[in-house]
DNA sequence: GTAAAAATGTTCGCCAGCGTACAGACCAAG
DNA sequence: CTTGGTCTGTACGCTGGCGAACATTTTTAC
């Protein structure tokens, strides 16, 4: 379907009023990443902010000692680069290509104008970042309470969320990198889905076989999130009230 | 010193020009809260937003089977009900007094016709927002990988730094409450920290003896938020660029 | 075609934190 | 002064996840 390679994909380009659409659009430049690039670094300026098309981008907390802890996952339902209209330039995180595909970038001028002008882009944003919160709140729940094979469910699944296929291109270290777990818990967990019959899994590419089923492995966080974005964004342009 | 009763010991009231607080303080109500008590709960539509001067409120997310954990702590250098100026109207997640205290309370709309009027109010809050957002996904990242040891001297050291005295009234029950633990895994932590000499600990009274000490003890999240919430907030006003 | 690197499978001892249980200390209300 | 509730100390076995180590297989680079 050509349509999915339009800024529309996005859904926060696609939520916007025709008017302001066309007047960001010359701004929008279509950009295929790759797996593992970084798109901003811990305490550097942004000199674009990225609407996600077919790409999925992991926003990851690097401690000291290396050891990390994904914060959010932000997919075609969102933006990265937050830090830019909420004033602070810079974030303590860093955002890494997950998933290689399509975005379409803006230059954070462009942004910071739009958005200082309180066009319907603004409420857009501000809710979408009240979801981002939710994300990052039930991750730190999750990381306290939930165990390795409850955390892998919540991953695939909303990775899968994210996709238009059921397959995924991810090693097992990469994945352990993402949930701040060592590479053999994740490895394990992976086997157990596996044996089970949930997915099926092939140097790096895992293939989710019975989605229900994982539904029903998977801690409260997933869809605790899930409705939660679905509140705030589903007519994100109307006041809830 | 009387001038801590007054709205302005809150750090955004504080950092308000003249005329934007003027306009605010006939709306601003003195309210005294006590411990325990529930400013938000999940999924309910706020009344007023808070901006807590000597009282200090620990924004909790409660899972189904009643497992917590401790999203953000806000005190006099914030306010209590982002979800308003966001746009959600409502969070996951409550709010609980964590030290009895006064805070300064404000209608919503009140707060939404300001914010939404561009004055200086917005860009603070948004930029608050961002050192609040950086404050979860560290303890997100805190949670995946650091020992109650070092969380509970966290803890310790954040509260403090939102308080006048070195004496906190806080059991270790409602300790472990906030950080989602044990209360038998605080007892531990704390003799330690005590035997040490570093805090004293009486039925509900703790005194921190050797703040460098504990600092020697914590982990790098501590100084990583504080950081942070210093380069956003030190001069919130002014474009940081 | 061969060597090096990447990705996964598997094992073992260790320990932090869990759940459970109970005892002692202190406090407030009658 | 007694009673019941609150707060804290301590112990024990269990297990999930850790670190370390090593084997195997597939892919990539030259």
């Amino acid at each position: 379907m050509l349509a999915t390679f339009t800024p529309r994909h996005n859904k926060l380009l696609a939520a916007l009023p025709e008017a302001v659409f066309n007047r960001l659009l010359p701004h929008l430049e279509h950009v295929d990443l790759t797996l593992g690039q970084m798109l901003y670094e811990s305490g550097s300026a942004l000199k674009f902010v990225y609407f996600p098309s077919t790409a999925i981008v992991s926003l990851l907390y690097v401690m000291a000692d290396g050891a990390s802890a994904e914060i959010a996952l932000v997919g075609h339902d969102g933006i990265v680069g937050i830090a830019i209209f909420m004033g602070g330039e810079s974030t303590t995180h860093q955002a890494i290509v997950q998933r290689a595909g399509i975005v379409y970038r803006m230059p954070v001028a462009v942004l910071k104008k739009e958005f200082a002008s309180r066009s319907e882009l603004q409420q857009l944003l501000l809710r979408y970042t009240q979801a981002l919160f939710t994300q990052t709140a039930q991750t730190a729940a999750c990381n306290r309470h939930h165990s390795i094979d409850q955390q892998l469910c919540r991953w695939l699944l909303a990775s899968q969320d994210l996709l238009a296929s059921t397959t995924l291109v991810m090693t097992q270290e990469l994945i352990s990198n993402m949930l701040g777990v060592r590479r053999q818990g994740v490895a394990e967990a992976a086997k157990k889905l596996q044996l089970a019959g949930l997915i099926q899994y092939n140097r790096g590419h895992i293939k989710v076989l019975d989605r229900t089923r994982l539904e029903d492995r998977v801690c409260e966080c997933y869809m605790a999130v899930k409705q939660e974005y679905q509140r705030l964004m589903s007519d994100p342009l109307l006041a809830i009230g």
